[in-house]
DNA sequence: GAACCGGACGGCACTGAGTTCCCCGACCAC
DNA sequence: GTGGTCGGGGAACTCAGTGCCGTCCGGTTC
């Protein structure tokens, strides 16, 4: 919406950090912020709703790219793979800024109100997969089940693939992580392996197991077998 | 902990749910609630660390139970199931005051404040399930991960019964709601479905499906096929 | 040029949540 | 009695967030 972005927001987020880290977050007044951007006060409520706001700057944004992501299009498309894709999007954002986001998450983790404050972002996030899931599910039994059960998944391996790469301080691969923890998840929800059921292999599989398996191991070798067999 | 629950926090919570209901959470100041039940402004913060507080009198009782249930023993359950049984706990809860869940419901449904504060009360419920899977799961190769995504699905589903059941004004059966979600997820995530694997009967399943068939109609055969088994 | 106008910014005063400090009275021990 | 302390009350304070209004600045219109 916003082509030109303010410098003065960016001013603010730049001033905020920096006492969030040398002093803390509680002990940085909103009046600290504006004194060392050099701004009025009131002017920091024009950009930020609240002081938690100006912590995560790009995620209202963020939210929108995904929402629309799901929005146009995207039916032909296996609906578990969807919503992968769509979970990547926010992986984009903070892998963009490494740094900052270490710094972020370093502050979240010691301060309860920001915490609380993430947990309603991840939120939104998660209700926005789930509408997608639930337009795509609709007709199906336990529909909207599904897609609720299937969207809190999704965020759930999104965000410990993505915590393991801020705890190793942005040095491991963020991409790999999260590609390993969403695949995990894909395995279990999606119906089918393959991107297109290829039409010229054979129409049955066979599956062998001893009593008693690990189901996630008979899941593992059903991927297994579909994987070869569309090779 | 605390055997004799003071009679003060109960006026509290009945005085700040009437001004609540009549004129909405927002438009109600502390002073109003403190002085509707007659006790100082002080008091109110002694007993609930913040306004919020209020409105989810019980959960803390609650979470405190659950991690109770999680601590001692019950590893010689299905994990799954465990953790299933550990958000029946919650439901428990909600349905012990039918009335007053489902007026929390609309007032939570309204207020963002409250929505938010809700979302981070979920939250430590879902870590301490995540908490007591990875316990479990210790030593499996993505033990962590499936914990984490496993603990995600059983609050969503249970979440989801809850939901449906509150939406109904506490006219439909709970119990029933959540333990069809919570079937659902466990036919997704428990790795074979008898209790104890029986002895005596067949050490082999054949499975033959058709190429591309859902994976969720894959399981839930494989599930019924075991179920026959250990019968 | 002057008058006009709309948007960005600042200053101030106000509400209300949450905290700190200190008070009081009750109840108990000695 | 004196000395505890424990549950509660209350004044005063900090700070986030809001409303209102003033100012300044760039561009228009006559």
């Amino acid at each position: 919406m916003t082509v030109a972005k303010p410098p003065m927001r960016d001013a603010l987020v730049a001033a905020a950090f920096r006492l969030f880290l040398e002093r803390g977050y509680e002990q940085t007044t909103v009046d600290d912020i504006v004194t060392l951007a050099g701004v009025g006060r009131r002017s920091f409520f024009r950009y930020f709703p609240s002081k938690e706001d100006v912590v995560f700057p790009d995620h209202e944004r963020c939210l929108a790219d995904m929402t629309e992501f799901l929005a146009r299009g995207g039916d032909e498309h296996d609906p578990v793979t969807r919503v992968c894709d769509a979970a990547r999007l926010v992986l984009r954002m903070y892998a963009e800024n490494p740094t900052f986001s270490v710094q972020r998450y370093r502050l979240t983790k010691k301060v309860p109100g920001l915490r609380t404050y993430e947990l309603s972002v991840v939120w939104r996030y998660e209700r926005a997969l789930a509408e997608y899931l639930r337009r795509r599910f609709a007709g199906r039994p336990d529909g909207t089940l599904r897609a609720d059960v299937i969207a809190a998944a999704v965020v759930a391996a999104h965000n410990n693939g993505l915590r393991s790469w801020l705890r190793s301080d942005g040095e491991s691969d963020a991409s790999a992580e999260v590609d390993h923890a969403l695949a995990h998840v894909q395995r279990t929800f999606t119906p089918g392996a393959g991107p297109e059921p290829a039409q010229d292999v054979e129409d049955v599989v066979v599956l062998v197991s001893r009593r008693g398996a690990p189901m996630w191991r008979v899941v593992q070798e059903i991927e297994a077998t579909l994987d070869r067999r569309t090779d």
